[in-house]
RNA sequence: GGGCACGUAGCUCAGCGGGAGAGCACUACCUUGACAUGGUAGGGGUCACAGGUUCGAUCCCUGUCGUGCCCA
């Protein structure tokens, strides 16, 4: 029995139960052993996450994809996880021990405080995964898996071990995107350059050998810059070498102001003779591009800042060495001076000396750490890079040959344009959260990388005994007492990049490295669904690690959808306040009307602006359902044991299965070809706008009959056409459909496990094609027969049927609108006259009087050999229908409505006739199109005829 | 500076080489036996602008203006 009310929070409790209980979603299911599979590998939320509209859109997606093929009989691994989100979570809990006043992660130390990480994991790992339930992920829950879980840390650090080995993970000192309020290095891809309103300072440089005199323009060189405090640091000064204005003082040197250190003049095509003086200062230690020049020209690299970004000066051997008498002085007063304090005071000291030239306000872009919002300083340091230029070869090279390929297709510029460009990927943090690298260094400094720390310890002493640092005695006792090598090797304290594990998500999930079944079956993976903002950091990085481990992509289809906006197209943001909560949404309005929501939007490459008045919208096509199946519910429409809707005598019923058919076809190609919008749009019109509107409009005089074999057909078809849309919309809105389904009959199996639509009849050779293609060589050994079978939509086309129902509902829907044209209230029953009416319709009519008269308010039907005077006449598909209305029209009002259809009619022939005589016209275009504007034509002359007789009976009336 | 999108009804968006569509909003009417979270009918658009290709352009090309995003 279905209750009266649809309540969306009710059924979604109770159905997620019933998922959970019978295991719908687990891969592997015994009766699928068979199927081909289909995987999908979750892009892993952050541990510490809740759900926002962005996971609500791209978790919606993939389970349309993942309920589809498994109602099409896949094998369906939806594989979920969650990732640890190094420097996010090791936030989140660092200041949950500030805002509790608690020892913060230093005076913890590092065990402590991963304890306590791990405790807040625990408590609140659940959260994110229970919202994904509530959405109605479908995923295979029992699989769920973590970025540091015991499986996934073994094959990263297998993975650390193998690159370092074949030398695509290495050790280097070089400048690095340094953080300083998070105190790491981080990637490229984690620093946002931000527009900024700065100044460009031009300093006076003065020569050595010349006096110093702001008003001789000979003693000196200027140099303009954005960042004066870091002229600490200057170890030259670059002119372009063609520049003839500094040409003579190439090689010559400068005194470094307040510094007093003599820095050489280069010539060096960075300086851009267009910019600011064309002359620039050179600070290898601390800029990007300095340092690439520094290298050049061998200049010395000097860090003047430390860690937190100060300036370090004294005890800086780098920065003292070669200072003359008096350095010190000024080293000591701006010791331990943050770097924007040092700035300005730098400045004031220079202009105290005469050696700022000028000031210019100037905008520029300045690196900012995407988590803690801090300006990014380049800084010198040791870190950890893994070679991406050797690995994005083979990466692009599988997208280049379609291997993988993007949908929608753009997204392949934006990546090959990546990965061409791709710089040395610096994975090392200087975090305590996330996995510890594997490497160890012995007192020398020298580097050990190993799987365990019992392997490096063995290669450790086995090297050190051969370079005789130790004898092979204190190396056997070593190797046996731990207390014996206690601080002979330590490990290396930094953890990976958080994508680092994410990169091996598609085979670490399944068991990689242990060669599992899993890995075996459900590797590669067959889809990704992603957004944009991740092809970076973590997609491309998953087709380098995956082809590198693998030897195969890791999806042969990268979907990448929108971004969800709010309703003007703002980026939703919490500072911003502009964000939709899907949560408050699915309390609201329901899972269902949220998930069709997105579902409709999401049009390939184009954003989703969010309005809650779509979510209501499809909150109402959801209720409307509903009581479209407590009307059959309620007319006792059940669907018979051997019922065979082709087999339907009634014309509305073949017409209906032909309509479900016509349906299924969109939905099902929309659905493989990821437009999402279009399948929604498709089943949304036909659940709404043919079986509501007209379906079972026209059903309900035969339902509300005498019983007979028309009712029984009718109440069955009913019903079938019913569990066809519940079928059609279960992967659009699982909870409302499941519940309808159970409701409604007694059934098999549950609709997430049911028969997707189609009537087996084998594929066609080019389906079979499409399939090998899509799902790789390896099922070859499956049958297609078993796994893919093809609907035959010819078996319930029915032009006969179409044309007859589309007859009826034109005449309805016109006589609807010249009664409201006419202000004819809806209580007046009228009656309607056919005219002339062919065999065809004087057959099709008295099938459909009870039909017609109910939805068109008609008080009888007749036929006739003219119109009666003062009638209103319609042209229904050519023929006259009239309603006679003598006394209740107004005729000149009927005159002129007539005229203007004639009008409507003419400006058709015009338009036709005029294309048809262009000569080009007919000479051009395809035959069916100038067939098709002949066919326009005559259609239009008929009408037209037809309306000047009724307009001329008109006038004979009045 | 380089690249990628996008400008279609009041709003949010589909569509696309052969007569402009949806949802919401709006107007009028209707409590008809699934549904007022509903029904019926309706109003509303030089498809940003200017050129070009074509028999034919909202659609393809070029440019302009405007908006957004990514990369330097």
């Amino acid at each position: 029995m279905i209750e009266k009310n649809y309540q969306p929070a009710d059924i979604e409790s109770r159905m997620s139960v019933v998922w959970e209980d019978s295991l719908a979603f687990k891969a592997g299911r015994p009766d699928r052993r068979d199927a081909v599979p289909f995987t999908i590998v979750i892009p892993p939320p952050n541990v510490t996450g809740s759900l926002h509209m962005g996971h609500a859109l791209n978790n919606t997606l993939q389970d349309i994809l993942c309920r589809f093929e498994r109602m099409r009989g896949r094998d369906v691994l939806w594989q979920p996880g969650t990732d640890h989100a190094g420097i996010a979570t090791q936030m989140v809990v660092e200041r949950q021990l500030m805002e509790r006043q608690q020892p913060g992660r230093r005076e913890m130390g590092r065990e402590k405080f991963l304890e306590r990480v791990w405790q807040w994991k625990a408590e609140s790992g659940d959260t994110i995964i229970n919202q994904l339930k509530r959405l109605g992920a479908s995923c295979d829950w029992s699989r769920e898996r973590f970025t540091m879980d015991e499986g996934l840390s073994k094959a990263v650090v297998k993975v650390f071990v193998e690159l370092h080995r074949d030398g695509l993970i290495y050790k280097d000192k070089r400048l690095v995107n340094w953080d300083t309020k998070l105190l790491t290095a981080i990637s490229d891809l984690e620093v946002q350059q931000t527009e900024v309103k700065g100044h460009l300072w031009y300093l006076r440089y003065p020569i050595e050998g010349k006096t110093f005199s702001p008003d001789d323009p000979a003693s000196f060189i200027v140099v303009a810059t954005t960042r004066p405090e870091t002229m600490l640091g200057d170890t030259g000064v670059a002119v372009h070498p063609d520049d003839e204005r500094y040409q003579k003082l190439v090689g010559k040197h400068i005194i470094l102001p307040l510094v007093g250190r003599k820095v050489q003049i280069v010539a060096d095509d960075y300086s851009d003779p267009e910019k600011g003086s064309g002359a620039v200062k050179v600070t290898p230690a601390h800029d990007f591009n300095d340092f690439e020049v520094g290298k050049r020209h061998g200049l010395r690299q000097i860090s003047v800042l430390d860690k937190e970004g100060c300036l370090d000066l004294l005890d800086n051997e780098d920065y003292l060495r070669d200072l003359p008498e008096g350095a010190a002085q000024f080293a000591e007063e701006f010791h331990k001076v943050d770097r924007f304090a040092a700035r300005k005071r730098i400045v004031e000291r220079l202009e105290a000396f005469g050696f700022v030239e000028r000031i210019e306000p100037h905008t520029h872009t300045v690196p900012h750490g995407d988590r803690s919002g801090t300006v990014i300083e380049p800084y010198l340091t040791d870190q950890w890079y893994v070679d991406a230029k050797t690995l994005a070869k083979p990466a692009t090279a599988a997208v280049r040959s379609g291997e993988t390929s993007f949908v929608p297709k753009n997204w392949e510029k934006t990546y090959f344009e990546w990965m061409e460009n791709i710089q040395p990927w610096c994975i090392s943090r200087q975090l305590w959260w996330g996995h510890q690298i594997p490497a160890w260094y012995g007192p020398d400094g020298k580097v050990f990388v190993a799987e365990t720390e019992e392997e490096a310890v063995s290669h450790a002493l086995g090297y050190y005994v051969e370079q005789e640092v130790i004898t092979a005695e204190q190396g056997r006792e070593m190797a046996l007492d731990r207390n014996k090598r206690e601080g002979f090797i330590t490990r290396d304290e930094d953890v990976l990049d958080t994508w680092f594990s994410s990169a091996l998500w598609p085979f670490s999930t399944l068991g990689w490295p242990d060669a599992t079944p899993e890995v075996q079956r459900y590797y590669p993976t067959n889809v990704l669904v992603t957004g944009f903002d991740i092809i970076f950091f973590w997609v491309a990085r998953m087709m380098m690690m995956g082809l590198h481990f693998m030897k195969e992509v890791p999806f042969s289809t990268i979907y990448i959808h929108a971004l969800v906006r709010d309703e003007k197209g703002a980026k939703m943001s919490k500072s911003k306040g502009n964000v939709i909560d899907p949560l408050h949404l699915i309390d609201e309005y329901g899972a269902d009307a949220l998930r069709f929501t997105l579902a409709a939007m999401a049009a390939q490459g184009r954003d989703i602006k969010l309005a809650t008045s779509r979510v209501e919208g499809y909150r109402n096509f959801a209720t409307k359902l509903w009581n479209a199946c407590r009307f059959a519910e309620m007319n006792h429409c059940a669907v018979p044991d051997g019922f065979e809707p082709a087999k339907a005598k009634q014309t509305l019923n073949r017409w209906i299965a032909h309509e479900s058919a016509h349906t299924t076809r969109e939905v099902t190609e929309a659905i493989e070809a990821y437009r999402f919008n279009d399948a929604a749009g498709a089943i949304y019109r036909f659940v709404w706008n043919v079986y509501c509107d007209w379906y079972v409009e026209l059903a309900k005089p035969v339902l509300l009959g005498p019983d007979g074999p028309a009712k029984a057909e009718t109440r069955a078809m009913v019903a079938w056409a019913r569990d066809e849309i519940l079928k059609l919309l279960h992967p659009f809105m699982p909870f409302i459909t499941e519940e309808l389904w159970e409701v409604t009959a007694k059934r098999e199996e549950l609709l997430a496990l049911a028969q997707w639509p189609l009537k087996p009849s084998g594929p066609t050779p080019e389906q079979l094609a499409m399939l090998a293609a899509a799902t790789g060589p390896t099922e070859s050994l499956v049958s297609p027969m078993l796994v893919m079978p093809i609907f035959d939509h010819a078996d319930f086309t029915d032009p006969k049927a179409e044309a007859e129902i589309g007859w009826v509902i034109d005449l309805i829907t016109q006589i609807r609108s010249v009664r409201a044209e006419m202000n004819i209230a809806p209580a007046t029953l009228t009656a309607l006259v056919l005219v002339g009416a062919s065999a065809e319709t004087k057959e099709r009519a008295p099938r459909w009087i009870d039909v017609i008269k109910r939805m068109a308010r008609l008080s009888d039907i007749s036929f006739g050999d003219r119109a009666p005077d003062g009638a209103v006449q319609l042209l229904v598909r050519g023929e006259v229908a009239a309603l006679p209305l003598k006394g209740v029209i107004d005729v000149a009002a009927e005159s002129a409505r007539l005229d203007k259809e004639v009008a409507k009619a003419d400006a058709d022939i015009k338009r036709a006739e005029s294309k048809l005589a262009n000569e080009k016209f007919v000479a051009n275009a395809a035959e069916e199109v100038v067939e098709e504007e002949r066919e326009k034509r005559e259609a239009a002359l008929a009408r037209k005829a037809k309306l000047l007789e009724a307009l001329e009976r008109l006038k004979q009336a009045s």
